[in-house]
RNA sequence: UCCUGCUUAGCUCAGUUGGUUAGAGCAUCUGACUGUUAAUCAGAGGGUCUCUGGUUCAAGUCCAGAAGCAGGAGCCA
């Protein structure tokens, strides 16, 4: 058997004349002689031409949309407009069979709703190709970026017995008997039989342990599923999901942000120079659904406009205090066009107001930092003004908060009476503590949702269509 | 979880003031054509109108409840 020449290659290369062996699945088959070829290596069809008055009328019929195929030929300057190469097959061999009438892609555009529900063949079309190729670029770039700094790469626990951070409702991970679990006097569960002789749950984050790394490695970061049994129906949020968190010592506020700007843009720009077709792609496909909206409603900025302005623009950089001057000044507000008027200080801003100064006032990324120190989570660390903390959030275009993160609190004293003021039991988190109590010192780290990442580099409207397997409220299929 | 809207053929949708046999485009199948690019042309098949209950002589259409989906909000990454 000949090797395959994946697609990619050959119409990237600039060779012609040659014999090739190429195989995929058939993206459409027409006038009974051109195969649209489809191996995934590239969002670009293979156009296959077979000479069908010399070919078996029986293997002809088999050639269907979804059909695996394997085809030898030679390749050849296209004839024909719309590609540069093509295969004039000599040999065929369906590898396996696809039923025209039962295959529910058909060579038609599809909502994206309805490739939800058939996500296990959503692959095969050209918008979940370029996303998934994309998201492979992006995953790959965030530990390139990382290597190269000579951060460790660490593996914090997916199930752990810490729930005191307060960044969600968990997962409980339990071997116990679901209806009739060992019981407490009290007629509470009794955990100490559980599999892990303890209640435990999986992780809502890899932060607190990412910590305890840095305060020896000095820089790690993580990079891993999370969960979170929120009940959120929204296109921004998923129960499960896959996070960044880097975690570096002797960073303060301002390192924490160039490391995550820096980031940010790598990402983009390895998208835009590895997947130029694919965002290509992609900037056509959202060119076309904002045409089906109102002129208002219209962004601004096309889907490569927008990243590339994101490499070369330096992100905003302001503190709460002044974001609250600027959204309370604002004609928006005076014109009571915000659903929550801005009205003082101290009060967490709303996605309406994230979007107005990201979108509206800016027209850039936007990094806002020193939140008051009620809204944010107990290990930020505390200014000297008494009222907020060295906590930062990253705004973009179409996501919202993309980055939330924070310089660390590393005093102990400081940390036990804010963790006592929160109501978070010292005596759990004791190794926690052990870092503030030994050799403690100022660090920073922030937390990174990929998918909104990818959310963002691919223009796609909702985050259950950048990951290949979706979880979500009443949702788990495939 | 809350608010709003939607659910009719494989897909995308139309369906009038409640009234005969529920339509279109695409897809599929059959035939024709054969350098096509969402091929074209002709024909055919394809429906538990989301589900449950109610009102009515009569419900796709009106009412109630449930489920799912979408958009927005909250929670956040």
């Amino acid at each position: 058997m000949s090797k395959r020449t994946k697609i990619a290659a050959i119409i990237s290369s600039e060779k012609a004349n040659y014999e090739a062996t190429v195989k995929g699945w058939v993206r459409t088959f027409r006038n009974n002689q051109f195969i649209a070829l489809n191996d995934g290596s590239t969002n670009n069809n293979l156009q296959c031409v077979v000479d069908f008055q010399n070919t078996d009328e029986a293997v002809l019929k088999r050639i269907t949309t979804g059909a695996a195929l394997s085809l030898v030929g030679e390749i050849i300057p296209s004839q024909g407009k719309g590609q540069k190469y093509e295969m004039k097959v000599s040999t065929i061999e369906i590898l396996g069979d696809s039923d025209a009438e039962k295959y529910p892609l058909q060579p038609k555009k599809h909502s994206l709703e309805f490739l939800r529900e058939i996500a296990h063949l959503r692959f095969r079309t050209n918008t979940f190709g370029a996303v998934n190729r994309v998201r492979n670029t992006l995953a790959y770039a965030i530990h390139e970026y990382f290597q190269q700094q000579g951060f460790v790469y660490l593996h914090t626990p997916i199930i752990t017995a810490s729930d005191a951070e307060g960044a969600g409702q968990m997962f409980s991970v339990s071997v116990l008997d679901k209806i009739n679990p060992p019981k407490n006097e009290d007629g509470t569960i009794n955990y100490k039989e559980d599999f892990f002789g303890r209640s435990t749950n999986l992780t809502v984050s890899g932060q607190l342990e990412a910590e305890l790394g840095a305060m020896a490695l000095s820089e790690v970061y993580t990079f891993g599923p999370t969960f979170r049994a929120e009940n959120s129906n929204t296109t921004r949020h998923l129960a499960e999901f896959w996070m960044i968190e880097p975690e570096v010592a002797f960073n303060d506020l301002h390192d924490n942000m160039d490391l995550a700007e820096g980031l940010l843009k790598f990402c983009i720009q390895q998208a835009l120079s590895k997947n130029a077709d694919d965002l290509e792609f992609l900037n056509q496909r959202l060119a076309e659904e904002e045409n089906q909206k109102p002129t208002a409603e219209r962004s601004e900025l096309g889907l490569l406009q927008r990243l590339n302005f994101c490499v070369e623009n330096d992100f905003v950089r302001l503190t709460y205090t002044e974001a609250i001057d600027i959204l309370k000044d604002s004609n928006h507000n005076k014109k009571k066009k915000f659903q929550y008027l801005i009205e003082g200080w101290g009060v967490d801003l709303q996605s309406e107001h994230e979007r107005y100064l990201v979108e509206k006032h800016f027209k850039k990324p936007v990094i806002l930092t020193d939140y008051p120190k009620d809204i944010k989570a107990f290990y930020m660390r505390q200014n000297d003004d008494g009222k907020t903390v060295r906590a930062m959030d990253i705004l973009f275009p179409g996501i919202g908060e993309i980055v939330g993160g924070s310089q660390r609190e590393e005093r102990l004293e400081l940390l036990e009476n804010r963790m006592d003021e929160m109501h978070i039991p010292k005596e759990e988190m004791y190794w926690y503590l052990d870092t503030r109590r030994f050799g403690t010192c100022p660090h920073a780290g922030f937390g990174l949702g990929f998918e909104r990442l990818v959310l963002f580099v691919t223009g796609m409207g909702n985050i259950r269509d950048v990951i290949p397997f979706p979880r979500f409220p009443k949702s788990a299929e495939f």
